[in-house]
DNA sequence: GATTAGAATAGGTTAGACCATTAGGGGGCG
DNA sequence: CGCCCCCTAATGGTCTAACCTATTCTAATC
């Protein structure tokens, strides 16, 4: 039994998709911009020379694929989103809460993402990283409220991987970290707790950002991983306990 | 400046939005598994009291995000499918296109998460993560054919992050593992390059990950992450010269 | 019994209508 | 003169009713 030459299934593309995959194809490539409006529903109908429903099926699939966002009314239609990782986060959230996984399982995986970025951003920019990270621990410094401050420090974390230089631990250090904060912020809203930051264990943490800073600014490459590595590790110590450490993810509405 | 209470922009849920969201619902926690047949688009409509094109574009929401499969025809219609990886390759690979992150990039990410991989592996499931290696390196050395090792070898990554006992970061890894495979795919389809795997070359990778086995089968959890380190700066010499290293990634079509 | 033509099923696409929401302009009132 | 409200136009949201097309099953025919 041979395929002969011309088996394998053959996939029928649907207008609908073949419609989503070019505009998709101009915003990735950068020929749409973040802001920029799509045409009406009624002009891409005389445009592509299809239905309403099928340019409407389109729509969906951008939408849901965060590409674009759609309004209502007059002025209103369909316009391009900036880029985000909204999309990785949504998809890497759905994949860990599918398999079980915990919160621990996520922390331990940025644990092993974080320090390296620190090294990457002591050896490759340590000068532009160290400006970032200040600016970030300042507002971190002046801000008030738990939540608040809660939110400004995972921001420090994602600057840091952000300043690293390599995209690719950036993306996927940033959407471990978004999956995180939206179980919490889901989880919070569930149970309506509260986070009980002691002043004595943040005043701590924040010194430690700090000499992460003065490392990486001083090209401390070695130095600022292993101080990183010693700092998630201590700071997990506490924020797993403070968790139900074991629940498992949660990113559903 | 205080947000009122009721500040806020209001986000008015679209009926294929909820329908999508309540399917996906069911498919994360579950209750509907791979290979579940959802009703007819008319069953929909009566179950669900609303008009076809509705109904289509929850449909098209859900497919776009790789959770069903859709097939015409009697017998046909909208099939769950296995959650993979898919949606977060496809995402991560979005967003790193559109970042203009190198094969370079992720290469360096995937050297930063392979070694803790297989030290975590050591760690916590020695006898299992080797027997499962073990059995992907046998694959390997039987299978023939330059593409098709190439192909083995992706999986043996596979296997490892698997077999690592972290779900997140096995998600991660795989995601960035998928991406450079998509890429090369695409990249050899256009080009119609042949991959020179020198056999001398070849042998020494093979060598390297039997090592490695032995490695994780005897708990030697250090040992194993410093071998995989050396493995993969070494691997990585190799094959970041023989593609273009510094070509921005690219997925599309 | 194998082949093939038709019937049944179910998704793909189109057309047209009407409703709901929003921005902006024009008229009335202070 | 200026402010507020309502009206209107623009645009997406939803529905109904068809017809087209692909796929499978069945039954008639050779």
């Amino acid at each position: 039994m041979f395929d002969s030459p011309m088996s394998g299934s053959i996939r029928i593309p649907k207008t609908a998709e073949v419609l989503a995959g070019r505009v998709r194809k101009a915003i990735i490539r950068g020929e749409l911009k973040a802001g920029d409006k799509l045409p009406s529903e009624a002009q891409l109908i005389t445009d592509f020379e299809v239905s309403r429903p099928t340019i409407r099926e389109a729509i969906r699939i951008l939408e849901s694929e965060g590409m674009i966002s759609v309004s209502r009314g007059a002025r209103g239609g369909a316009k391009v989103n900036a880029l985000t990782n909204d999309m990785v986060t949504k998809a890497a959230g759905v994949a860990l809460q599918s398999r079980g996984a915990t919160l621990k399982d996520i922390y331990i995986a940025r644990s092993v993402i974080e320090p390296p970025a620190a090294r990457l951003a002591a050896e490759n920019r340590p000068a532009e990283a160290a400006a970032a990270l200040r600016k970030q621990l300042e507002i971190e410094r002046t801000i008030g409220g738990q939540h608040a401050l809660a939110a400004a420090i995972a921001e420090f974390h994602r600057v840091l991987l952000d300043e690293c230089g390599n995209i690719a631990l950036g993306v996927v250090g940033k959407a471990l970290q978004d999956v995180v904060e939206l179980h919490m912020q889901l989880s919070l809203r569930a149970n309506a707790r509260t986070l009980d930051t002691s002043d004595r264990r943040t005043r701590f943490g924040l010194r430690s950002q700090e000499k992460l800073i003065e490392l990486i600014e001083a090209g401390d490459a070695a130095g600022a991983e292993a101080h990183w590595v010693a700092h998630m590790e201590a700071a997990g110590k506490v924020w797993l306990e403070g968790v139900e450490s074991t629940s498992i993810i949660d990113v559903l509405d």
